[in-house]
DNA sequence: ATCATGAATGTTGTTAACAATCGTGTCAAC
DNA sequence: GTTGACACGATTGTTAACAACATTCATGAT
């Protein structure tokens, strides 16, 4: 479907994309840990395969890698929260603007097919669909810009992204505005590279500002990960 | 001293980093083939780690693994090798504004040090060295910026930018004009953001007209590599 | 002489067993 | 009752041997 890369084998390259969107629609939280075991039974693969997925989530910093202890959800400090934050809104506004340059009308069909499906989860209030779709929309418009490197760039910064909302974002604020998604569409269809690209912006700042870095070191997510791993923690003094 | 990553293992980021380092002064020509058993011997170390840098690089597009044929130094496509400079051309710029904003006086230092090496390495005719530090300014750039997230992604794409001036550059054409160089360093030292950030435009758009991808499917290099990997090759028909 | 065929060799991919480490629970001592 | 040490269980990390694949070289037929 929309495996953008093909990492070493289409085998493998399978188990990191459904990682990845588990990630991305916030079925695994921050800090989960990834067993070697269960992953193997759950997709019923040896540990060699399982080893090699984690190692490339790993480079990807979408999962961490402590020797010894095991795989776990990345949990993004909140200054690199704030660092994948500046990337997008050093590389999506430039983004877009390469895609204004350049979509075909097919590929305006298919970002608003896109809308059509966000609006569809919204109301049909399916959360995972609509955090799901939110995030893809922006890997779709690198889709539309004919960039993959660019592509692959953005994928890791949304799914990043994800983590990030999940630990520091509003309660049962979702990833996007599909509104702000809207908008940029039709400036994509007018062909209005300055106003794609302005809108691409202030909707990643709206996004920023629902970000509560400063006050949420330890967010809600982390107590579960506390609980989980051990009552009686020796953390938080 | 530079190492911006630490995918899993010290000893591991260590064969990752100087794989990194031998593709981006060129001493390893794209296409040329990474025996295991060879690096195996070069860096003392079992297979498994081996096996784990070769995934890592992939997963970065520095190395192209085929399956049951081993690992290979890639040969950036002229499709790649316009997405990655248009990549380069969409975050660089941002990268240096950024960098202007918020340059210390000793990351100024650094930068001019820098310029220094580079020019030194020039005036003795130290090619590799040349080349080396000039794709290394812009990491330094990103450096300056304060920004590891952007760091990571400018460093993969001058790593590979070192590829693709391997197979489409002119002959004896390092990577960067080291004055330009200066000037950006100049203006980041005034806190120009504007000026820094057209002088990064620019040098980006020098850099690209020195390549030649329509006429150049295969470069002086792929002869080294056909060469190298066996006389008298099935490869091209 | 050239080309096809097949064995031989070397390299990569996979599996399984083993070693090391960490977390947990228990038990004794204070 | 609390704290410390110790041992057990579970999970990860490593090594080695084996299997599969591709390449190469030799042989023989056309």
């Amino acid at each position: 479907m929309s495996t953008i890369s093909k990492p070493v084998d289409a085998e493998e390259a399978q188990i990191v994309e459904r990682i990845y969107e588990a990630v991305m629609d916030q079925r695994l939280a921050p800090g989960a840990k990834l067993s070697e075991a269960h992953l193997c039974e759950a997709f019923g693969v040896g540990r060699m395969r399982i080893r090699r997925s984690l190692l490339i989530l790993a480079s990807r910093e979408v999962v961490e890698l402590q020797p010894n202890r095991g795989a776990y959800v990345a949990q993004p400090s909140a200054e690199q929260a704030r660092e994948i934050f500046e990337a997008r809104l050093a590389v999506e506004p430039s983004l877009v603007r390469i895609a204004a340059q350049r979509v075909s009308q097919a590929d305006i069909a298919v970002l608003q097919q896109h809308l059509e499906n966000e609006s569809a989860a919204h109301h049909q209030g399916n959360r995972r669909e609509a955090i799901r779709l939110s995030g893809q929309f922006h890997a779709a418009v690198a889709q539309a810009a004919g960039n993959s490197v660019m592509l692959r760039i953005v994928k890791d910064l949304v799914t990043r992204s994800s983590l990030i909302i999940g630990m520091y974002g509003d309660a049962g604020f979702t990833n996007c505005r599909d509104d702000e998604h809207t908008a940029i569409v039709s400036a994509l269809a007018a062909g209005d590279a300055d106003q794609a690209e302005g809108l691409m912006r202030t909707h990643l700042e709206h996004i920023t500002q629902h970000l509560q870095l400063e006050r949420a070191p330890t967010g809600a997510q982390d107590l579960l990960s506390l609980f989980g791993a051990g009552v009686g923690g020796a953390v938080g003094g």
